[in-house]
DNA sequence: GGTACCTTGACGCAGCGTAAGGGTAA
DNA sequence: ATTACCCTTACGCTGCGTCAAGGTAC
């Protein structure tokens, strides 16, 4: 079994070590422990790449943590299925919404890049030089 | 002069006043103002709309205060512009790296989703028909 | 004199960053 | 004994939400 020990973690996500530990003390990471010393499985790795996706995204730590509990009842509960689909619908909504947003940004920063540019070599040839 | 009142944006935007003072607390709003209240212009309508939309894409107040004061340094002072280029190049590539985590998250919930709704089919029909 | 706005405080919560102080294994 | 990890505890900052307490305009 592979595993990974909190700094392994940290550098490749390039977080700190108390975030990750934050992470376990808001309920959405349960790494197994040596003695004191937490041991994190794939599993655990695949989790925290979400956790991280997800807060890139907006997402709240107790929005991701309830996405997991409703996931890991999905597993037994149809009910609980039914309703993990539900919710991941209407994520759906919020990261296409979150997509028009970035497309806006970006053809934002494209106008702004344009009219300085223009600014900027107009100035390079005060006269235009036929 | 079409001017707005303060909760005027707030309710276009779907916010409280509150976050609206808090803007101008820290620097990203200086609305004019009648007496003692507020009075919005479109410049600043426009400038509320671009705070709401870098917040959303994970921008912090702070940062998006460096850009506007760059960019209305930059009217007048040619390296501020050059400098302004500089930091929009930079944000573009934060945003198209979001893009990444938006399509990532896209195809991880069409996923989860086909995988609940196969495991709902097989239930609905345990012993498949013919 | 309501009610429907506006104002300025101020306290509280989330999500960590950043030491502080200490144990452990090579 | 130093280096290189690990641990827990705690205080501080950001970005507001949410009262509180009051002024102003019709």
């Amino acid at each position: 079994m592979t595993t990974f020990t909190i700094t392994d973690l940290a550098k490749e996500y390039q977080i700190t070590t108390r975030a990750i530990r934050f992470y376990e003390d808001q309920g959405l990471l349960a790494p197994a422990r040596s003695g004191r010393n937490r041991v994190y499985s794939k599993r655990d790795r695949v989790r925290l790449e979400l956790i991280l996706r997800s807060k890139r995204l907006g997402f709240s730590l107790v929005e991701i943590k309830e996405l997991f509990d409703l996931y890991d009842s999905a597993q037994r509960d149809n009910a609980q299925l039914r309703q993990f689909l539900k919710v991941l619908s209407s994520k759906r909504v919020r990261i296409v919404e979150m997509k028009k947003d970035i497309e806006a940004m970006l053809s934002e920063i494209d106008m702004f890049e344009y009219q300085c540019k223009r600014v900027l070599e107009k100035q390079d040839r005060p006269k235009e030089p036929n």
